[in-house]
RNA sequence: GUGGCUAUGGUGAAGUGGUUAACACGGCGGAUUGUGGCUCCGUUAUUCGAGGGUUCGAUCCCCUCUAGUCACCCCA
């Protein structure tokens, strides 16, 4: 027990942490050109603030939150994902008083108490965006750019963007209703889990892998039948923008985002070789978010990157290289007095700027020659009691195995030799 | 939350109801006097995920737990 990570979370090693700056640099980067900036929420918040964000009949609020009560008998919860934590922040801080569309992005660790599996966690990482304020179709195609930029600028190919639409308030209702009125004669047909969703979300009976429901639903009314004409425009001017902008999409009538918030504009990209975990981005827009938590009306569209998935897709198709910091020199030592000039050496290079890498263990000069090998630093310092007595230094390159002696205290030429 | 499979050293792994748990890589030390990469030699698991049980005896059999993995579910 007290050797083992709590279940489903997991220690970013060493080894990997160099993929994990690497991907975050980049999703940094894209962010900058596109106009997004960084922002930090906090860890947990108001459990009230999911209850009513995300929607209580969600899977993720009602089964899989890290909730529990502090000290002071407030019910905090540890944030599942963080569109509603955003807002929140959005609506505390009055970023509405900017400017029009406020743009931002967030890298952070997200939980939920699943059963883990490949590519999922109890603790995960998520980079996302949010763009508040703009309702129109242009944003929801920037947004949907820049996630299909950042997957595609790492080298993952096989990506698939489907899109979809939600409807809103004025034309949900309505498809609902006819969803359930075709439904309701099967209704004893449904698998379990469907039967209860029949009440609670009917529409995603639609996506339920079971064959009899499959085949129930094959002909079911489509929402896009049935969205109002403000909904309807909005899609299609999505279309339009995606063909233009040069995206490929497929409409998936199907599509369904699992947290209650979403209207219109429904987004997923699949990575499909990772099986079941395949959803490597998830968005859409909310456009009632905002004013269920108590904000003036106000549109938004965002979507959130599982990072995990990022790395596993990576490391499937071959593109995880990361690059080793390899240092500028080794330097080595024989005897004490040698031992504490190599150390002032060593540091007054670090000083200097270099990655200077230096026995720590009182090991044999052949042992650090072989770890000097091994880090494949370009060159050795060494400094024994001969050049000790002599006030020099032997400075080795490795790759031509090549000496010469450099004075003990000329520290720019020894720099200078570095460079070469 | 449901079902299937799995669990041996730092890593990849072989193995059997019975006195010393293969092999490979890696690590460490060495192959004359202060020096790497190749080669050679030595060394590196009182222990087989944890806890119980069966047995004269279990890493190999049974149970429970824990963890991983796959499918369902859910989602990123």
């Amino acid at each position: 027990m007290l050797t083992t990570a709590p279940r489903g979370t997991r220690d970013i090693l060493p080894s990997e942490s160099g993929k994990w700056r690497k991907i975050e640099a980049l999703a940094r980067e894209l962010c900058a050109r596109f106009g997004y900036e960084e922002i930090r929420t906090p860890a947990f918040e108001h459990t009230e603030l999911f209850l009513r964000g995300i929607g209580d009949t969600t899977d993720i609020v009602s089964k899989e939150m890290y909730t529990m009560t502090d000290r002071g008998g407030r019910s905090i919860t540890l944030r599942p994902e963080n569109t509603a934590a955003v807002v929140r922040a959005y609506l505390e801080n009055k970023l509405y008083a900017d400017q029009g569309v406020t743009r931002l992005y967030y890298i952070g660790p997200m939980f939920r108490y699943d059963r883990p599996q490949a590519g999922r966690f109890r603790q995960f990482h998520q980079f996302g965006t949010e763009a508040i304020g703009a309702k129109g179709p242009l944003v929801d195609a920037e947004i949907i750019a820049l996630a299909e930029q950042y997957l595609k600028t790492l080298g993952l190919t096989e990506l698939r963007l489907l899109v979809n639409s939600v409807g809103c308030p004025a034309c949900r209702p309505v498809y609902r209703e006819k969803l359930q009125a075709y439904l309701r004669p099967e209704l004893a047909h449904l698998c379990a889990d469907c039967q209860s969703r029949f009440e609670r979300n009917p529409m995603r009976i639609l996506d339920c892998k079971n064959e009899t429901c499959r085949s129930i639903a094959k002909d079911a009314p489509r929402m896009l039948d049935v969205l109002c004409d403000d909904c309807e425009q909005h899609f299609a001017g999505l279309k339009e923008l995606l063909t233009a902008g040069g995206m490929a999409y497929e409409v998936d009538t199907r599509l369904v985002r699992g947290l209650d918030y979403y209207t219109k504009t429904a987004f997923e990209i699949q990575y499909t070789p990772l099986g079941a975990q395949s959803a490597v981005c998830g968005g859409g827009r909310y456009d009632g978010l905002i004013a269920e938590c108590g904000g003036p009306a106000t549109p938004g569209i965002g979507f959130a990157i599982g990072m995990e998935r990022v790395l596993l897709a990576m490391e499937q198709q071959g593109l995880a290289a990361e690059d080793k910091m390899v240092p500028a020199v080794f330097v080595a030592c024989q005897g004490n007095k040698a031992q504490a000039a190599a150390f002032q050496l060593a540091i007054e290079l670090r000083r200097r700027g270099q990655y200077v890498e230096m026995d720590v263990m009182d090991r044999s000069l052949k042992a650090q020659m072989k770890a000097a090998n091994r880090c494949g630093a370009k060159f050795v310092v060494l400094l024994g009691e001969n050049e000790l007595e002599q006030g020099v230094v032997t400075l080795r390159n490795m790759a031509t195995a090549t000496q010469q002696e450099i004075a003990l205290n000329d520290i720019d030429l020894l720099l200078k030799q570095l460079e070469q």
